[in-house]
DNA sequence: GATGCCAAATTGGGATACCAAACTGGCATC
DNA sequence: GATGCCAGTTTGGTATCCCAATTTGGCATC
């Protein structure tokens, strides 16, 4: 693989996982240093990163896109406009097998996996939920909207009830596109995609100082 | 402004317009005498229309991103699941001065004017009518759909009244969410997107000789 | 005339050189 | 001590250089 792609998801996984801080300045040279390549590569990297909206420019500088709490409203409008979408077209769709597949993704995710675990199925779950609706491009929207969520969710403080709370609407939903009852099916992603964005935001406003003590650049109103 | 943005807005517009023929190879030393620039700025421009699929990889090469046909059925389907939660957002939140403006929008767009000018207004109708739902996640969603849409808009042969009767479904639309009627105007954005599918298809597939004959990668089963 | 093969040219990937603009730090000034 | 200013440093933007891999063209061979 070329040195840009490997310098594209090594620097992909450093910021989604928050090892560098939203807002944290990248610098070429810097990034050069880091991953041993020369600047064309990492200039490659950084401007298909940009494009993923991962970072973006300061004047002439490169950071670390912040996280904007005023987009979790939008995002999750926008999650339910693709996701009811997408379950109803499933229930048309998908095979029973293919449906098997997504809860073996669910049953894979044992209740004291490690936090990696449970936040890597509960993004998988919808892309491959959406993957169930036939239509790529609804796959990439959601995928790409869960990828904007993602850092948003490692900041949410979740008990383990919480946790098992978002798995079982996720059974749920599965249940009812295996019934074929569209209509449920979109009522049901619907309620989950608000029920996290409103477990989010309270988290994330309860513990909004914290964050920001940690250095992230942490903007718009909750 | 910097001259990779120069070259890739340059570029682009060359590419949306069929200067460059669809699946036409790019080589980065064509572009660079082509646009005066160095093959640094170049580069950065080509992985930015990468990440538009505008161009893309053929091997080592790059290529003008081929049309597919195929495409164009999973679109229709993508735009239905965002524009119809465009206009219920727009029938709860747009303003009776915002819904004329876009009115003013498709008034500016004369009988006689010329085809660019009817290209144009048919995309910007559908972008602005998006940014009347104040989601603008749906607005960059949707403004890419129709990116995507845009050569094959292109390529249809299109009379005069297939025209007129577009235009007569957009303002439908919009009196509709004047109105407030939130179900209608769904209905009439999912029936307006759907014609469109269908007149493209069919201008699209009775053509189709021709265009290969132009030199035009047209990819996909229509 | 078809086929196989090798040298030359071309291409993209990467590294580096150079420059102008922005930033930094410290010193002189008030 | 606060403020203004200038030299030195760092940075991103661009141009250019080198290299390995692929393509190409033509020539020898059959």
């Amino acid at each position: 693989m070329s040195q840009m792609l490997q310098i594209h998801d090594q620097l992909r996984e450093m910021i989604l996982s928050l090892d560098l801080a939203p807002g944290e300045r990248l610098t070429e040279r810097w990034l050069e240093s880091r991953f041993g390549g020369s600047r064309t590569p990492v200039r490659a990297a950084l401007v298909r990163l940009e494009a993923e909206e991962l970072v973006q420019r300061d004047g002439r500088n490169w950071i670390v896109a912040p996280i904007d709490l005023g987009e979790i409203a939008a995002l999750t409008e926008f999650r339910e406009a693709l996701e009811t979408a997408a379950v109803r077209h499933a229930c048309a769709r998908a095979t029973d097998a293919d449906i098997d597949a997504v809860e073996d993704l669910l049953n894979a995710c044992e209740p004291d996996a490690p936090r990696e675990e449970w936040h890597r199925v509960g993004t998988d779950f919808h892309v491959e939920l959406a993957r169930l609706s036939g239509n790529d491009f609804l796959v990439k929207a959601i995928s790409a909207a869960m990828t904007k969520l993602s850092r948003a969710r490692w900041l949410e403080v979740r008990t383990e009830e919480a946790r098992g709370n978002a798995f079982a609407e996720h059974r749920h939903v599965l249940d009812l596109i295996r019934r074929r009852d569209a209509d449920a099916a979109a009522e049901a992603i619907c309620g989950h995609i608000r029920d996290t964005r409103d477990r989010l935001l309270r988290s994330l406003e309860d513990d909004r100082r914290g964050l920001r003590a940690r250095g992230f650049a942490i903007i718009g109103a909750a």
